[in-house]
DNA sequence: CATGAATGAGAGTTCATTCAT
DNA sequence: GATGAATGAACTCTCATTCAT
């Protein structure tokens, strides 16, 4: 399974939130301007008159909802989080196979990681750069890491996974392996396909946690 | 077991070598004061001139040896390529005992994280804004995985190891595993004990492997 | 007669032109400072930052509108274009008197020299500098000596001009005359009257192509 | 005829002239050195290590005979004075016949001017940016401009040269007219075949002079 | 609200010159 | 004399941010 984005970060907007119907559309542009310039460009390259200009606004403009480039990008993060959420799998929740389950975990992480590939190698760049991000980024691999710990408890209880394993260390070691290799595919290049790492990070997790050993 | 960081790169300084004991002695301390600010400013933040300073010499000294902040970078993670060799592991390499081998390179390469972890982390910061580092740093993780994938095979060839597992994805994947964590704990702060993590990290690496189910 | 400087070189202007009344005024007060400040102490010495104060304006302002040194000598020279363009030249292009056709021209000639002398100086040092403005130069000279060309070639034909004379050569070496005893009196301060060298120019002219023996 | 270069400028040595043999071969090679140094970059863009490196000497060495790069360009200059000083001009003074001494001179001058034409080039470069080679210059062609006029001022006198022309400024303009031909050809690489050039000159000479009229 | 010009602190970089060895 | 490293003043250029219109 994979690292749990959690719920957005509410933007506390340092600037106003635009009250015209034009202020809207301007934040708008500039929220996509900025997507835009800084998948092309990346973080630290990317400048904000670049972004007003990407958006069709004077520079100056950029302040009248933004206060900095950190701003900006939070807000272009929060816009994309809704899609990292994997809603499809909260109603499999309850669903009692746990092979069914890290099928369906690992398969959403991944899917939702390629649509966002650059997004998501920005969000590694900027947590390395800027302390709110890294924390930010920590929030959410730590969610996942509980939810997984959660699960892996459950089936030890039942007797259906190795009780020898920290279920702390092991969802964190699990969640991390899939977080990385989505990372070295999509953002670094590296060549596997799609269902084939599926299945095999599927069996990594099963053979870890020794479920088919434990019926 | 994890990362491989291969042979050191070999320095391609632009600007000459010193050829006076001073000279020597100047870029060390260059290099040594490259080190200290790098690790307490970040990449990003240490200008050219505090280096200088902390090195004792005069800022446009700098430039007696290293045309850039990148290549004295280079020449710092040089110097610690050295001890990110491993190279107890190789002796063990003739090994027969697969568990014995995966625990002592987990555990030398978490001991060996561990004593660089500032400049882990610079490494990975950089990585994330230069061009070169980041291929420097895809070189050394293939490296690693290539040897994990043929003692995965060789495993499974000679029936110790689960057969129905792509050795290339899962030695990717496995490897990806302890540096991703050996990152959380050493430097985002995740709090596990030393012996505790190789344990586990070891046990999943077994179990994965169904090392313990074909005798 | 003398080098014609051809028509005004387009403003290929690498920054943006200004938008606003003040942006012009801006733009306007850097050329004309640039100018003073290029006279008083030549290209080399004159810095990007003195321009900005005497223009008044702060020294990043300088990039708003021009990316180097190069590029505002180029709009400063392209100003002193039209004084340099001898409109009055044209008019008599159709005059029938070879005397008094050479006589507007070398008048014409010097008198916007002198206006220009220093600038004419500057132009020169620069040309000697950079490919750019020496390709520059080069062509204002070739259209000039293009015209004196032709009009050898029609005065030989109508059998007014020395016909052994190579033309384009011939118009070559005079133009080249012009314009460096222009260089000599008003750039090195070799003192020569201005009727006396108008009289003596056309007189050269005059015998050199050989005009009053071939009526 | 053409600029005369005047006699060589006494070398004021600021650095004390080299006593052992050791030593006048360091300068020696400095002074090659910098001639193809400045061949190839230039005055401006020539740096004082570059010159010292051709030469195979330690930067500092080029201190111990020169104090600056005009220093060691006068030098450079120095060496080529004598190849500039037509020596066979001279014993041709006496002839009685002004076309073979116009032929003569701008024949001697052209080609001398050929065979030096980059460091001519870079003369005028430098005579465009420090006074002291700008006045320098001057004085070779003012010593120029005297032996024309001269012998313009004798054979008017004797009858053979149109007695209108003022003869200082003729022998300006028509030096000038072949010095600034000689660059052109030369360093801007018109192209105009020797003889074709010489002949044409020499045409130009004795018809502004009226030579042939006046028997 | 939008505009777009102005600001100016601050970093990088060069290289002539000095000087201890 | 020769070496070559050290110096540091000087200058360019960038760009986030402000602000008058």
């Amino acid at each position: 399974m994979a690292p749990d984005p959690g719920p957005a970060t509410a933007a506390t907007a340092r600037r106003l939130a635009p009250r015209s119907r034009r202020g809207h559309r301007t934040r708008a542009a500039l929220v996509a301007a900025a997507r835009t310039v800084f998948e092309r460009d990346g973080f630290l390259d990317a400048r904000i008159a670049d972004i007003a200009k990407e958006a069709g606004v004077a520079a100056g403009s950029f302040y009248t909802y933004f206060d900095s480039k950190e701003e900006i990008f939070r807000a272009v993060v929060e816009e994309v989080q809704e899609d990292m959420l994997h809603p499809r799998l909260r109603e499999r929740l309850g669903d009692d196979d746990p092979l069914a389950l890290i099928d369906a975990a690992n398969r959403d992480y991944l899917l939702s990681y390629k649509r966002n590939a650059r997004l998501m190698a920005l969000f590694e760049q900027v947590a390395q750069i800027d302390d709110e991000f890294r924390e930010l980024r920590r929030k959410r691999g730590a969610a996942f890491v509980r939810r997984n710990a959660k699960m892996i408890r459950r089936l030890q209880e039942s007797g259906r996974a190795d009780p020898d394993l920290d279920p702390l260390i092991a969802a964190r070691a699990l969640s991390g392996m899939v977080g990385r290799i989505a990372y070295s595919v999509y953002n670094l290049g590296e060549r596997i396909p799609f269902e084939r790492l599926v299945t095999t990070l599927n069996q990594l997790w099963a053979n870890a946690l020794k479920l088919d050993q434990t019926p």
